[in-house]
DNA sequence: CTTGTTTATGTCAATTTCGACATATTTAGT
DNA sequence: ACTAAATATGTCGAAATTGACATAAACAAG
């Protein structure tokens, strides 16, 4: 169980810390990563909500189809500044993204 | 009271984007700005908090000491990714950080 | 099975952020 | 005032992220 969701990680491309033995996350990167995909769901979820597609956000906020795709798709080589730029552009507001960390906003 | 605000933005270094018309920021580029200045706040309190020196907190995430500096400083070259990671490696909780966006968590 | 639309994947040079280091400035203790 | 510790500021090459573009794959609608 937990292995598998390591190899997920690691064919998305992340890598793991070497500080930690044999591929194991510490609790910061685990909170790290699972704040960034709670991000980028959210941003997959806005889009649908507004009945955007992917071209017409990369455009509103000055960036490209294949870069809010990988966005979406929880690819490590996005920003967070990226990804909170998009939330910002759907209209989603400060306290909302605050909601989702909290846990009480479901992304899905 | 506009003017000032601005002006203090520009000499720390943001570059407000071409589209609005002379300085002006949209309120997605001040939602984005509040965000970030926010973070690099909680960052410094929480720091205190713990008594930490800007070079520990640097050393505990593979940092530098300047790069902390410029952090809390409010530099828009420090993306969100290492604010986030700087906060995860003090303690500070996703749930934290999510009552923070919400206005409910004072970072003074 | 086509055709058109949307999304996914890979590559590229340019820009940005990175840690590091040096050094100035501020702060606190004596 | 002097000293030492902490913080701020600036610069550097290296690494990561950027938008752009091409193209593949997935998905519908007819």
């Amino acid at each position: 169980m937990e292995k598998k969701k390591r190899k997920k990680l690691e064919e998305k491309g992340y890598r793991v810390g070497s500080a930690a033995d044999f591929l194991e996350l510490t609790p910061e990167e685990e909170a790290y990563i699972d704040i960034r995909l709670d991000i980028s769901k959210l941003v997959k979820a806005q889009r649908a909500k507004r009945g955007w597609t992917q071209e017409q956000l990369a455009r509103a906020i000055g960036s490209s189809q294949s870069r809010i795709a990988k966005l979406e798709g929880g690819d490590p080589g996005i920003s967070l500044d990226l990804m909170i730029k998009a939330l910002l552009r759907l209209g989603t507001s400060k306290k909302q993204i605050g909601k989702l960390l909290e846990g009480e906003l479901e992304p899905a």
